[in-house]
Order: C-alpha cells, then structure tokens, then sequence
DNA sequence: CTCTAAGTGTTATATTATTACATACGTAAT
DNA sequence: ATTACGTATGTAATAATATAACACTTAGAG
C-alpha cells in the first residue's frame, strides 16, 4: 500500500475483497446475504460465492461483521467493545434486525455466565421482538 | 386413530410423520440434520426433504423441539418451561451441543430482558465453550 | 531475494430449504 | 351421511446457502 505509517498495518491490511465487502456492509447497515453481496459486487469484480464467503469470513473472524444465523446474514459491528459477544433482536413479523448495544444487558448477561460456572468464549444472543412498525400495524 | 381415549386429543394429534420425527430426535438427544433424519427414516417411508421439514416446522411449533441456528440443525426440548425460549452451549472444537437448564441464568436473562424494557417474545441464546472433553485434549 | 502464509480466481459440487400442485384426511356444521 | 374446510401428504422440481479442490498470485518477514 501506499502507506509509510509506523504502527498498526493490522487494521489497513484489509484486501481489496475485504474492503469492497466491508465497505457496502458499512453502508447499508442492514443485515446482508452472501448472495446479494455478490450480486452488488459484481461490478466491482466478484465473481463467484466463494469470493464473497472468504472476504465475510475473514470480516467476521477480525470482529468487524457479525453473522446472524437465524437469517443467513452478515451486518456490520457497530459495537466497539463486542469483544466477538453478539446480540441481536429480530422482529417476528418483518425480520428487521438491530443489533443490541445496551451495556448493561450484555454485561449482565456476562456476569449471569460467570455466576454460574459457564466458561464461555463468546455468546450469541437473539432476542425476537415485535418491532414499533410493526406493532402498530 | 385406534384411540378412544377421553382426554387431550391435542397432545395425541402429532401425525404418523410427525411422530417418527419426534421420535428419532427423542432417542437421539443430540441435534439432528434435516438430511440425516430424512436418511434415518426412509425406512419408516419418508422419502422427500420435504416431509421431514414440514414434521420439524410443527414440531418446533408445538414446542417440542427447538432449532438451533448456527448448526441447521434440530434437538429434542427437554425444558418442561423454556416456553419457546432456547439456550444452549456449542463446543467450538467439537461442535457438541447441550441445553442449558440452568433455570438462574434463563430467568436471569429474562428479568434482565425486562430491566431493560426490551418487549421480546422469545430468545435463543447460543453460548460457545469449550467442552471438558476438549479442553483435556 | 526468498520463503511462507494468506489471499485469489475459477469450476464444480455439496448442503439446506422452499415452491408448486394434486391428492387425502379429520372433524365440525349442516 | 354429506359437505366444507383446514391441515397434512406425496412428489417433482428448483432455489438458496455454503464448501471442496486446485492452480496461481501477492505481501510481508527474515
């Protein structure tokens, strides 16, 4: 790259695969498919699924995206101290998803695990709510 | 049916189909595949992807069984009062899976729901672990 | 410069799940 | 008993999601 900065190469060494990937998650901010992510990348240069799956998992393993499996779908981390923790509520009726940033749910949930005994090395959490939309509708 | 029993026709009305399904993931215990209950059970007459999934929707309907998402794949509820709601431990390694029953962490993660006025339905919690056997190994 | 780990591109294929449609079953009302 | 209706069934086809295998390239460490 075109970079002569002394520290942190980690956090810039995304690849162009990554990047492209990252970038339209980032700015949609919904949850994605692998498949509609390769269909708006096509013209970026992404050819085929396995493209797409490498570039997700790698987002996913650096703690940039999270996978939410209930839906088959990856969104961005809006979360900085996640630490690889996610949660998420889904909407029953219109699957609408937001990832759950409230600290003292999630710390709370932490400290229930360590209450009792459970070594864990990450949660996923999926909360199915009836969103407002929806509610009033 | 043969029966002409009195009481709770509900609780006797799972379908031939219905009930092999159930059956097989009762004697299993573990989480089942789709695909492989389909092979489990072409001898008992299924013969389509399509009959197992639509035993599955039910059951999980009925609250019999759950799904666990992050392996697609299906377990017996062995909750008397989960009431649709789902935890579990996946081994990283392994890939083994348990129900937590634990009724201090569920309630606790209910009553945190609630702390913080999240209007949910229901959740399915997936924690990651290491299993004993694995961390020996 | 060279070695190595990681990433790429591509084809093929595996796995998971649903659509569509015609038929049968169960049960409650007529 | 007959009809009507909701639910389940059987079957074929196909959609949606994900991975395997392999040859090749690139970036960065030593």
């Amino acid at each position: 790259m075109s970079s002569t900065h002394t520290h942190s190469k980690k956090s810039q060494s995304l690849t162009k695969n990554q990047r492209i990937v990252l970038d339209l998650l980032q700015n949609s901010g919904e949850p994605l498919k692998a498949y509609f992510i390769l269909d708006s990348l096509k013209k970026e240069g992404l050819n085929s699924p396995l493209q797409v799956y490498r570039a997700l998992d790698k987002l996913v393993e650096l703690g940039k995206i999270h996978k939410i499996e209930s839906i088959n779908s990856f969104i961005i981390c809006n979360n900085s101290n996640c630490a690889r923790n996610t949660a998420f509520t889904i909407c029953e009726r219109c699957g609408k998803v937001k990832e759950i940033k409230n600290k003292y749910l999630t710390d709370g949930v932490s400290d229930l695990v360590k209450d009792n005994q459970l070594e864990i090395t990450r949660y996923n959490l999926e909360f199915y709510v009836l969103c407002k939309s929806c509610k009033i509708n």
